[in-house]
DNA sequence: AAGACGTGGGT
DNA sequence: TACCCAAGTCT
């Protein structure tokens, strides 16, 4: 492919590079790794406070393998993909055992939560590595320039067209022209440094690549949580360390299921996950549910490290008490 | 190898 | 509103 538009695309992110917490020189491979797996399925706006929050509190690899979990899972909570957490733990012990991190991708691969895609970017960005970082925002670049409809040809015909030598900058430079030119839809092509070279807006049709996703329907599930109340507190438990939500404060609740079940709750909260949308009725109860847990107050709620779902749940539940007449 | 796995923001 | 999508990984 051509050295022409690698050149001028690194060039125009020289100059308009984003000044990102986690870009600093020299990059710090703990930063770097970071801010990478904050990264995956979540955005720059959503992921910057919470990674300067992490930071802030655990500033090495050290200090984060020696927190305890429920403080990193509490940490995380609200920005969803759990296993990203329970990874991060696994991985920051590994790190710290073995007195730093990976300086190859090969090496970095073998950690637990970095995959293809985040070994190569830290490899490349951290260590300078010549590793080709592809995600979803290189794959619609490629897959416009080179007319590909097909997400995964187009990330791989885009491997041959990192410069030697520049890998993490490119890797960079085509994840800002993804965000912010080459976005999905409506991209700005007239302002796109590469534009010249792009087969796609040649052809008068950008948006037609990549072929959009197959979508699937979301099936709809009933689940039931206790309001266990005394006093200014609330019951709450922490979830089986594996699966959806998996080591997450909660609700004590039933096993979710497909039928809505019969129950007088003190409110309903809807949510909508990834591959299911959730009913989630608040049922009073008089005593906690059998098995471990315990008094969050309410005061503290912001602190018991909740997962969007419960904490969104327990809003209603609280408006429902105060104001009676507008419960569900 | 297709499905599980969260959430918030943009349109 | 409802849908699409985001710097993916694991099984």
């Amino acid at each position: 492919m051509d050295a022409t538009a690698a050149n001028l695309l690194l060039e125009h992110h020289r100059r308009h590079a984003r000044d990102l917490p986690w870009r600093m020189t020299p990059r710090d491979p703990y930063r770097t790794w970071l801010s990478e797996v904050m990264l995956q399925q979540t955005t720059v706006a959503t992921v910057t406070p919470r990674f300067l929050r992490f930071v802030e509190r655990w500033p090495t690899v050290e200090a984060l393998a020696a927190a305890a979990d429920e403080e990193i899972l509490g940490e995380w909570a609200g920005l969803g993909y759990y296993a990203r957490a329970r990874n991060l733990i696994a991985c920051a012990r590994a790190v710290a055992a073995r007195g730093g991190f990976p300086a190859t991708e090969a090496g970095l691969r073998e950690l637990p939560g970095l995959g293809a895609y985040t070994a190569a970017a830290v490899a490349a960005i951290a260590f300078g590595e010549d590793a080709a970082a592809i995600d979803t925002n290189v794959e619609r670049v490629a897959a416009r320039v080179f007319a590909i409809g097909d997400r995964k040809a187009a990330g791989e015909a885009a491997k041959g067209w990192f410069p030697p030598g520049h890998h993490g900058d490119f890797a960079e430079a085509l994840m800002d022209l993804g965000s912010s030119l080459c976005r999905p839809k409506v991209p700005n092509c007239a302002a796109c440094p590469i534009n010249a070279h792009c087969r796609a807006w040649a052809l008068g049709c950008p948006e037609a690549f990549p072929h959009p996703k197959v979508k699937k329907e979301r099936p709809h599930r009933f689940g039931v949580a206790w309001w266990a109340r005394r006093r200014d507190e609330v019951w709450l438990v922490r979830r089986p360390a594996r699966g959806l939500l998996g080591g997450m404060a909660a609700l004590p609740g039933e096993e979710w299921c497909e039928e809505r079940p019969s129950v007088n709750p003190i409110a309903i909260h809807r949510h909508g996950f990834t591959h299911f949308t959730l009913d989630l009725m608040v049922v009073p109860c008089a005593e906690p549910p059998p098995g471990e847990g315990w008094w969050q107050p309410v005061a503290a709620l912001g602190q018991a490290g909740l997962p969007t779902l419960y904490r969104r749940a327990i809003e209603a539940a609280l408006g429902a008490e105060r104001e009676p007449r507008l419960a569900a």
